[in-house]
DNA sequence: TAAATAAATGAACGTTCATTTATTTAACTG
DNA sequence: CAGTTAAATAAATGAACGTTCATTTATTTA
């Protein structure tokens, strides 16, 4: 993705220059990709037309294409928004959390469950886009690659606190598949369950794995503590 | 789906009967299926067409409709093939484990790493039919109801480990999903990497996430003791 | 106000697809 | 060996698709 730079002075004594209509052209650029977002999560990838996601735009056929030249393309950029703002999330929460390797499963916890990271539609996307990536190397290397640096990042938080805390009775690749995958299975649920998915519930599912596993560091709060029994040791 | 059953006696003193014929459709039938599971993983369902699936096949574009009336039946008969083989696989493995919580957790794993039941074609068409069971009710019903069989069961054989085994601080949901959920990870990888994929390592890391959580019950084997470290209490 | 440029349109084109129809091939019956 | 039926083929049909392109509309520059 490129930055559209300004090159010339804009808002020159109070005549609109060409900066209007450059924004406009954003502006149409992004609601296409927006409108492509929501026509994969309704229609899935081999129901999403060209016609279908210019009526979902409110611009015409041609625009579409005028603005991402391919249909491929814009199905990249879809997959490429969504890819992106994810990873953006996730590093911005691990560099937040520092190196306390609770904070940052914690905070990975949080980015998975973000209803703006995770809302249905993009959900949606990206497991039309898995259920490609089979057939089509450009979309495996997009989901693949960031499914892949999720897992590292688990594995090694899981690793640290193995060792920190002397649990070394778990093998840390077993734990952190363990918590990649429910936490994959919660957005199987928020693909089929919408809006009405209970987040707070998903919250204190994760929790509760780690508490099971990690039963010092992850002390049930009086939220998760619904089903609390006596402590193990 | 329906048993075909062949009605009179077949190859009667050395003349060919009637059932030849059938037996040849059947074998046409099942070659077209067969074909069509192989397409979808290598084309996913966008790119699968009734012309790549009668070439596959070896079959004319005629006769492919002329077995399954429409593609779309077609594509639905694959998805319920893949499926029913894996459920008939799961009550299998739980009847012959019998009662045992420890047997049938080790059964169900055992299943779901089974290559007949999860090579990596069968993987493919499941997660190709994930990808569009948003858009599609009819693929959500089949690929939603199975997986929630399937977690409904290991979630019941959890919570009975917690319970005899006094493992109070788990959550069986939690861990439950944590189990389910890294098993998909695994037909994840099994999807990406195909016929190189370690089945015997995926076997340990699963016996290593159950024995991290209970020690007593999934002891670690010699085979899964790579890594063994000291007893927890 | 006029000229120039950018953005957007929508009809048309060529292609691909699933399905239908007509025809040929093969198998079984008496 | 005819006669009949089922199975398979190949060609034809029509709808849907992505893309192109000549034209219109809107905006900026002079």
């Amino acid at each position: 993705m490129q930055a559209v730079i300004n090159q010339d002075g804009t808002e020159r004594r109070g005549r609109r220059s060409r900066a209007g209509t450059q924004r406009n052209h954003e502006r149409t650029h992004a609601a296409i990709l927006d409108a492509t977002i929501r026509t994969i999560a309704r229609h899935s990838l081999s129901g999403t037309t060209v016609q279908r996601v210019a009526a979902e735009a409110g611009v015409s056929v041609g625009a579409v294409i005028l603005h991402y030249k391919s249909k491929e393309a814009l199905l990249v950029a879809a997959l490429d928004l969504v890819a992106e703002d994810f990873e953006i999330a996730r590093r911005e929460a691990l560099s937040k959390a520092g190196s306390d390797p609770v904070a940052a499963l914690t905070a990975l916890i949080e980015v998975s469950l973000n209803p703006q990271v995770s809302n249905p539609d993009r959900v949606a996307v990206w497991s039309a886009f898995w259920g490609e990536a089979q057939a089509r190397r450009v979309y495996l290397d997009r989901v693949g690659t960031l499914d892949n640096a999720y897992q590292n990042d688990l594995t090694g938080l899981v690793q640290q606190l193995i060792e920190t805390g002397g649990y070394r009775h778990l093998d840390a690749e077993a734990v952190a598949l363990g918590l990649a995958g429910l936490l994959d299975g919660q957005w199987q649920d928020i693909m089929v369950s919408g809006e009405t998915f209970d987040r707070q519930r998903a919250h204190r599912v994760a929790q509760a794995y780690l508490a099971g596993l990690f039963p010092n560091e992850f002390a049930l709060t009086a939220a998760s503590a619904s089903f609390a029994g006596d402590k193990h040791d």
